[in-house]
DNA sequence: TCTCTCAATTACTCCGACATATTACAGGAA
DNA sequence: TTCCTGTAATATGTCGGAGTAATTGAGAGA
């Protein structure tokens, strides 16, 4: 029967093609092809199971060539959201099969509504790793980590986190304390966790201004590192994931 | 007929090239070029801000067309290991920018002799997941988590870890574990994480014979999550990781 | 010395054809 | 009927070439 997908057809008359003026400069077709079909599968418009329509029927529907439109599944195939088979078409794979970890399919969970649940796993995550990062940081930290540390900590406080040069050093400052752990697989970690966490900041100002002055927080976790005691400073970083998580989760309940 | 490539590599002259027969069935052929240029960047062969050879050159090198050679590029650049530019080639990106933890990354990482220091970093990394996961899992199992675990228990006895069987009852085990989290984020981390490590096991089977039984251990996990004891079932997890850790690097030492 | 323009190089996109693998169905044997 | 086997249909996989777009680097001009 319904050979297309209505949602991507009926809806807007052109919402399904992908207008190159769209598409900003710089950023390939087959880019945009993918994050199109990944937002749409990260949405639930696919699900785990459903066949797309065949390559030529979907490429034309988007008005792309079946290139461009392999090379966006190839991406998608490489972050376990989709399978290929000849004669079987391309399905959605389960969702324990899918990178949720990966950098892109983060930004696609999050580009639309994302789910309650799926931000509280990655808290929780985030609440187990951090501190253990920051505990490692203590341990290893040098005096060029602790400067880093400390520079990020002065921008902090002469811009706000309302500005984006504030939530830049903010990111500064937990870089610079992974950095310090000399763990590359930590690193690669809590930079994707990290960079989903920031896309929630947006959910917390549009709630309300921010409540609380997340400064005194950031020092006592630098200053845990600074002395060395692995203890105070996972236990000053675990203050810190708890309380951001007490924000965002009261920002997204309304 | 075409010119044969004349002085592009030393060594063997067909090296470069993919013999069709050389890939199993099933596997595609863009699946083996990426896994070739992944092993290839992984192993050091290209180093970051290396640019390779442009498409066309490149393409005739392996023997394949232009398509199946781009295709397998977009799956790297998917995974942060290049980046390809107009008029620029395609880069080998720093290592900051790989995604370590992507299941295909970490398997091409262990396609040769795995760096020693990475190794290192994962059983950190699981260090500090593995008994957060027991922990959460001591305090949300139910009934059917708990049955899946002893039956893998079970399995383990049965078999020992010499045998694949073993192997794949050790794996369920800490599926399970894994799956009582209810941490979507928890289990594909730990999954990635898991599978890498279980390449080190051949290190572990090449250097001598299991030298301890692994069966107590896991069983004392298991009675802390049954007994819904969250910090005993932490505990017992570190032992665990901590004792596959010393087993392995005394084995990658030789 | 600096800035601006232009051209060359390279990846990007498109097209049309053929090859291959896998599924599904039909037919035959037990 | 039930199971197995062979065959055909179909969608993905692979191929080669042609044309477009964009970035870089060099050369001209101020």
């Amino acid at each position: 029967m319904a050979k297309e997908n209505p949602s991507l057809i009926r809806g807007e008359a052109e919402k399904g093609t992908i207008s190159k003026a769209a598409r900003g400069p710089g950023r390939r077709l087959h880019g945009a092809i993918a994050h199109k079909l990944g937002t749409a599968i990260l949405s639930g418009q696919y699900q785990p199971g459903d066949t797309l329509s065949g390559e030529v029927a979907f490429a034309e529907e988007l008005e792309v060539s079946r290139s461009a439109y392999r090379e966006a599944v190839q991406v998608l195939t490489a972050k376990g959201l989709v399978e290929s088979r000849p004669k079987a078409g391309t399905r959605v794979l389960p969702r324990t099969r899918w990178n949720l970890l990966d950098p892109d399919v983060l930004a696609w969970a999050f580009a639309g509504e994302p789910d309650i649940q799926f931000v509280r796993d990655l808290f929780e995550l985030r609440a187990i790793v951090e501190p253990a990062a920051a505990r490692l940081a203590a341990l290893r930290r040098d005096k060029d980590d602790l400067k880093l540390m400390k520079d990020a900590l002065a921008a902090m406080r002469r811009h706000t986190l309302a500005t984006e040069a504030g939530r830049a050093a903010d990111r500064d400052f937990h870089n610079a304390i992974l950095n310090a752990t000399r763990n590359d697989a930590l690193l690669t970690l809590t930079a994707s966790i990290g960079a989903a966490v920031n896309w929630t900041t947006q959910f917390k100002q549009r709630a309300r201004a921010l409540p609380r002055n997340p400064i005194p927080d950031h020092v006592r976790v630098y200053d845990a590192i600074a002395a060395g005691d692995p203890v105070a400073a996972a236990e000053a970083m675990g203050v810190l994931v708890d309380l951001a998580l007490e924000d965002t989760a009261s920002a997204m309940q309304r």
